[in-house]
DNA sequence: ATGAAAGCGCTAACAG
DNA sequence: CTGTTAGCGCTTTCAT
């Protein structure tokens, strides 16, 4: 049998003890503690009076053990640093705790032996549900994983590799041509797209999105106007700088990632040019510099919190399915009309 | 006694089950799991095979319940869009993990009512340690809380509020003086700091620094080139501003975090002002934009991985007592000397 | 309203 | 080397 080291006051009070100090029996004690069960008020004073005087707090984990519930969800994306991921967290954790809920975060970086470790680690804590950001590299052995192990996998942002898989998702498309649309209503008619990769969804359907609403203007897309095919500010950088030095140059440019609206904007600045006088600058997404920076930059707005309400909803109603997120458009200084030419 | 509901074959397998398939004890499984014990070469195929034909995943709650061992780490961190945190984040995400341990992270704004929760959860979890950035809110109670309980704390960024805290401290006055130095090595007298809140250790050591630095010089800190005591860009945009129209304006800014030197880089640019020729700036620590920004900025580098470092020493050794995380620059394009004048 | 006791899934004595 | 067994701290049935 193993030794039961002999109880030791530095550790953390069990509620053995706190039934003790009280004279009850633990069973009562847990009573209290959870609060469901009718006490008496004499005995429910006592234990709570042995509860602050131990500063006893229950042990989470012993609790799960025996209840038989999972108290965890994962949540797995390419980089903390994205302003959409981190609002995404943000609003997850404040909305979990609430329910009592533990969060754990990965940052996998697209990597997929980074998704299996985090999975791993998922998986021998229980998760009951992981919401991933970085579907492209989820495999398919993890997927059928998840679903022997009946964790739910939420996927955001990305469309999951699985057609019938749960998932919240920003709608890249309209918003694309959302903002497409505001410049062409603005009068220009030379657009640029600094698209980001298109090896996934995002970058796939924002690009379509802005051929759309071109099409719907009567325009066809100009291959030479749509550059930067990966999501780093200095793709943006580069992409923008070869867009300004084209013949024809655009009148505006639409970035699908604040990122690359970063790069954009210095390849503006280096150019000389002056926003929105020479050219308009919209961005897919919030991210603070997008405000800060003079003039503050035309963006899609209040993404992190619908997707994570999204999310919350289809956790705790156990829908499965494809849930849109809508967007709006928060039109600021740095989208106007094009400059007047010959 | 509770009802033992009927093996649900859908639900996580267990290493009794294991057993069940192997042909052998629980006890057996158990070891060829943790792989301490020795165990007969058959035996150990036969529950391996049972292992992986039902997909068994220990049970780290329960492992960790009968072990008795605490393997969560918490970081409390005021905003995870910060690079610093960021940094130490996946830096101390990442030992921990390979250590078999797991963070709980928590963004606490500063709110003292935000670390009180995030620390409960942590008591409830068992933590066995908590990094916390935001020394300054967290109350003198939960400190005692803290040390009832036997969980270690390790503050970082800011001096803890109790003298003989664990703390892996970045050597504020020593970045400043640093920083400072090179700036007048450069030539440059007029030299203005964007100093950050006043009201923690950081800000105030850096300042601090910087006077040093400047009387080590010969010059007295002139109050008029000290300015921005808040943590944003919109803060140090200001601070720039204002800066920027003095009688005798600076030659040279530094800024104490990457967000008030973002603040005042849009500030300079506003102002019509080249960097380096009319004006250099320097920050503190490390952001991708500052790389990215034309030209890169001077700066501090290699911070989060060397706090990280820190912090995973004084975890695994159990020292108690101050740490001091050596600095140094990386200087880039926007310092240089300052422009010849009459 | 209360207590006794049976385990949740696992590890580690202890005795073969 | 292997099996038996006693719990880790907690909740909950069952019987009072």
């Amino acid at each position: 049998m193993p030794r039961g080291r002999p109880p030791d006051e530095r550790s953390a009070p069990t509620l053995e003890q706190v039934a003790r100090v009280a004279g009850v029996s633990i069973a009562t004690a847990s009573r209290v503690v959870t609060g469901a069960v009718p006490v008496s008020p004499d005995r429910r004073a006592r234990v709570q009076q042995a509860i602050s005087l131990l500063g006893y707090v229950p042990d989470e984990r012993a609790r799960d053990l025996r209840r038989r519930v999972h108290k965890t969800v994962g949540l797995l994306v390419p980089s903390l640093g994205d302003p959409l991921h981190a609002d995404v967290f943000r609003i997850l954790h404040r909305e979990l705790s609430r329910d009592g809920f533990t969060l754990l975060v990965f940052e996998t970086t697209g990597k997929a032996d980074a998704e299996k470790a985090s999975m791993d680690v998922l998986v021998r804590n229980h998760a009951r549900a992981v919401v991933v950001a970085a579907a492209a590299g989820l495999a398919p052995p993890i997927l059928q994983l998840l679903r022997r192990r009946d964790i739910r996998a939420i996927f955001y942002n990305d469309r999951p590799p699985q057609p019938a898989a749960t998932c919240v998702c920003v709608d890249d498309h309209g918003g694309a041509l959302l903002l497409t649309s505001h410049l062409i209503g603005l009068g220009h008619r030379r657009i640029a797209l600094v698209a980001g990769a298109l090896d996934g969804s995002t970058g796939v359907d924002r690009h379509a999105g802005y051929s759309a609403a071109l099409a719907a203007a009567g325009s066809a897309t100009d291959p030479q106007l749509v550059a930067g095919f990966g999501w780093t500010s200095e793709v943006g950088r580069q992409a923008a700088t070869g867009l300004l030095r084209i013949a024809d140059p655009p009148t505006a440019i639409l970035a699908a990632h604040p990122s690359l609206a970063a790069g954009a904007l210095i390849a503006i600045r280096e150019r000389g040019l002056d926003i929105p006088g020479d050219i308009s600058l919209a961005s897919f997404f919030e991210s603070d510099y997008l405000r800060f920076v003079d003039p503050p930059i035309t963006c899609l707005g209040g993404l992190g919190a619908a997707v994570a309400a999204g999310i919350m909803t289809t956790l705790r109603t156990e829908h499965t399915g494809l849930v849109e997120i809508p967007l709006a458009a928060s039109i600021r200084g740095s989208t106007a009309a094009p400059p007047v030419r010959a």
